[in-house]
DNA sequence: TCTCTAAACTAACAAGTGTTAGTTTAGTTT
DNA sequence: AAACTAAACTAACACTTGTTAGTTTAGAGA
């Protein structure tokens, strides 16, 4: 665990801002009060406004493609396939919460990582799409449309961000256990 | 169906935008170009940018009480309660895509009335959850934390506005028939 | 033809935007 | 003591923002 640096303050505190309100909607003099400065300081440690956005989704982005890449390597069912997915999504979301924020509502802002990120995000989809079609070929997994099952887990998971800074209490492998039971338990056979 | 006022054409367009960049990065001038006209041009016709967005969200907002207050009063199971809340949401958000995005997304940038709006929301999950909660006293639903059923349910149904436009082909009954089973199957006792 | 009206226009405003340039401050290293 | 460095500052820039005021246009009703 590295000492966080001027710039990683910068970032994280843009985070929950634009959390808060959306990166549009976030000046760098809000950014600059917010963290008790000029926003002319903040140049010093940073490049521009849409650097900061950058830092926090792609760096997230690419968090979720490791994850997934490992997961889809793994020799297991299906079914614990899509709870490891359940778990990635707890885990990194309970460690950036804000900065998933970010990922959801302001990637269309993305400048020059636009088609990256994009690219990114189809790729993950399609694969969290194959572990279903699998799943149902192997009669792990009800014979529901596949994609609406899709659709359905990853919309809850990629709300999580909203829930879990409002239950400090339960710890990140009791959530996963309990969503894992509530979104799979549903489609098992 | 009466006919549609050129205010509702601007409200319609300005959804449009709305949902593709959110609130704070659409311009009145953007909003203008997309119309045909000049920004100066628009205030014939409303009063203020946060007039549309009020417009757009509020509407939404009082169908979704509306509907909650026609289902509790209803006599019927709590599953089938749960089933037509689906039915509420894919209905609403099939007819009103683009305002179903800044309902989400931008109901943060209300300034008279977000009060307002979070008073009709805080009511609708107030009873949701209690159906929910009702449910699983009644062993009609599987003993999990309600809170996460709503939660996983909610966020779902929620990010309906982005998955409808992508399946034009599938018809509203339809997806809210799969979405039940997907959803509320689970849960099942 | 005259008047009215819906809906567009041009021009401008005051405030806010991201960003740059150059300077000051205070602590650390030589 | 001198030099260096991280990190703040003031001042300003060119541009964009929502909005207002006053004017023009074109079609409908009298």
């Amino acid at each position: 665990m590295k000492t966080e640096t001027r710039k990683d303050e910068i970032i994280n505190t843009a985070s929950k801002l634009f959390k808060e309100k959306g990166y549009s909607a976030v000046t760098m003099r809000d950014l600059a009060t917010a963290m008790g400065i000029k926003a002319a300081s903040l140049y010093n440690h940073i490049n521009s406004k849409q650097e900061i956005l950058k830092a926090i989704i792609i760096s997230i982005a690419e968090e979720f493609t490791n994850g997934m890449n490992t997961i889809i390597q793994s020799e297991t069912s299906n079914i614990s396939k899509l709870e490891s997915i359940v778990t990635l999504h707890v885990n990194i979301t309970a460690n950036n919460t804000n900065g998933m924020a970010s990922l959801n509502n302001d990637w269309m802002h993305l400048e020059d990582q636009l088609d990256y990120y994009l690219q990114l995000r189809n790729e993950y989809e399609d694969n969290f799409l194959n572990i279903i079609k699998e799943g149902i070929s192997a009669s792990e997994i009800k014979n529901s449309n596949p994609e609406i099952i899709m659709f359905s887990m990853l919309t809850t998971l990629r709300s999580l961000y909203l829930w879990i800074p409002k239950k400090e209490d339960l710890n990140a492998n009791d959530l996963a256990n309990s969503l894992s039971e509530v979104l799979i338990g549903g489609i098992n056979n």
